[in-house]
RNA sequence: GGAGACGUGGCAGAGUGGUUGAAUGCGCGCGACUCGAAAUCGUGUAUACAGGCAACUGUAUCAAGGGUUCAAAUCCCUUCGUCUCCGCCA
């Protein structure tokens, strides 16, 4: 959410936000309303002072009666404004949570994704001498899945893999989580079951009502628990109600989890291979800065999944992501897509995201300047670090050989006890 | 799942209805003493909101929410969390 205070001195700023990202825009309701609960604020609290002093008079007084019955009196006028003041902030709360953060001036304007900009290729697009196969053939051919047998024993959008893919995915998991801890993050093993608000803190959901977000989460029935679509919502509250000190700040965190979602808005989406399922593991990338460290971060954080796809002789580009396409909280994401040679196209492995301060409001994490001793919220940031198996669809296809043998990137083979291929007719 | 104890400021720890935002100690900031430091002494040390140009004033906050009362850290209820014992268990 967004500070009241600037939303009040920049509603210009607010209003386009709404407008280029695609929100409805209550801006106007907003200030109408605070402008009333301030009033009310300060009617109350006088009242309120006026009240205090009687009571305080009320031990020592020889006469309590009439002061007792002032009191009364002043507290139930004082009930009566109280009850139009909560009902005000309730709306005002829930129509704050309806503001969407402001996107940086960098990014690019438009309704969707149609309007996303290229700013990097790196790699060229492999050329193969042979007709290179899917992915879902060549796990086939190397019996590296199961998907009709797990689609019967668990449902659609599950997925297990067998063999050596599943120790290539390992393999993955570890080297991304090493490099990160080598890059001064903390490795933290996340918890996929949590309660909604801390879902909802993450600022993906809009209004006060967490039940808006029973359509894409996997609420536990008969619990007040639900399955996390990220670490990044663990990671996110992590230090909610914290004053840091400013010496700690960046905060850096490499967690790890596996990752639940509904996959409500993609039916019929992907429905082969491995790129989308309700269940998959991530290593995510999170940082607690100061707000004008944010952008040197954001660089940081992007340039670290730039490195892990380098490191998995990906082919790959970068996006910036147009103000429709970003989402509700965030100030600017660049998305990271891999060369997928059979659909001969980039596809995403990650998501590169500047928040500034929009979750730490509704986490209320907030860091102490040394120099002035103010109180200022913190700016928090994520990338993906690496999301699997999906990772495996560039990788499996980029590295294939004709005999349907997949090549080790040189960096993961020592986590592949040295091997260069697995698959094949070997 | 059963039984019990508990949740106070950065930390420790007083406080069981009336100037208690909260004693005391530690920590930390500033100052004095010192060549410097230690020790000592003095002094200060929460957050949010409202009002004010400001100095400042007011209101709220003792896990969270609700209730009783003229008045709640103190009494009652609910929730959350922590600890101990038992049960179960990777």
């Amino acid at each position: 959410m967004l500070d009241i205070k600037f939303i009040r001195e920049n509603p210009d700023a607010v209003k386009n936000a709404c407008k280029v990202k695609g929100f409805p825009d209550n801006t106007d309701e907003i200030l109408a309303l605070d402008t009333r609960v301030r009033e009310l604020k300060t009617l109350t609290q006088t009242k309120t002072a006026e009240k205090n002093k009687i009571t305080r008079e009320i031990p020592t007084a020889t006469d309590k009666a009439p002061l007792i019955a002032a009191s009364k009196t002043i507290g139930e006028e004082i009930a009566n404004e109280l009850t139009e003041l909560s009902e005000k902030e309730a709306q005002l709360n829930d129509l704050l949570h309806r503001v969407p953060q402001i996107p940086s001036p960098d990014a690019p304007i438009g309704p969707d994704e149609s309007a996303n900009v290229e700013i990097r290729r790196v790699g060229e697009p492999k050329k193969f001498d042979f007709t290179p196969r899917a992915q879902w053939d060549l796990l086939d051919m190397n019996d590296w899945w199961a998907p009709e047998k797990i689609a019967q024993i668990c449902g659609t959008r599950t997925y297990c893999l067998k063999g050596e893919a599943a120790e290539l995915q390992l393999a993955i998991e570890t080297y991304v989580i090493k490099k990160l801890i080598s890059k001064g993050f903390t490795f933290i093993e996340c918890p996929a079951i949590t309660k909604p608000q801390t879902i909802f803190d993450a600022g993906h959901f809009m209004g006060s009502d967490l039940s808006v977000m029973n359509n894409d989460v996997f609420m536990l029935t008969d619990t007040d628990r639900c399955l996390a679509g990220t670490a990044e919502i663990i990671l996110n509250s992590l230090h909610s109600g914290e004053i840091l000190a400013e010496n700690a700040l960046p905060i850096k965190y490499a967690g790890f989890s596996p990752c639940f979602r509904k996959e409500a808005g993609a039916a019929g989406r992907d429905t082969r291979g491995l790129a989308r399922f309700h269940q998959f593991n991530k290593v995510e990338q999170y940082i607690y800065c100061k707000p004008e460290q944010s952008d040197e971060m954001h660089e940081h954080l992007l340039n670290n999944l730039c490195e892990i796809m380098e490191d998995l002789e990906l082919p790959y580009r970068v996006i910036a992501n147009s103000t429709g396409d970003m989402g509700f909280n965030k100030v600017k994401m660049n998305d990271v897509e891999a060369w997928v040679p059979s659909e001969n196209a980039y596809k995403e492995l990650g998501s590169c995201s500047s928040i500034g301060t929009f979750q730490a409001r509704r986490t209320n994490t907030r860091y102490r300047e040394n120099a002035t001793g103010e109180v200022k919220y913190v700016a928090t940031l994520n990338n993906t670090g690496i999301a699997v198996p999906r990772a495996l669809v560039p990788i499996l296809e980029n590295h294939q050989n004709a005999d349907g043998s997949v090549n080790i990137p040189k960096k993961l083979q020592p986590l592949m006890d040295g091997r260069t291929k697995i698959g094949g007719k070997h």
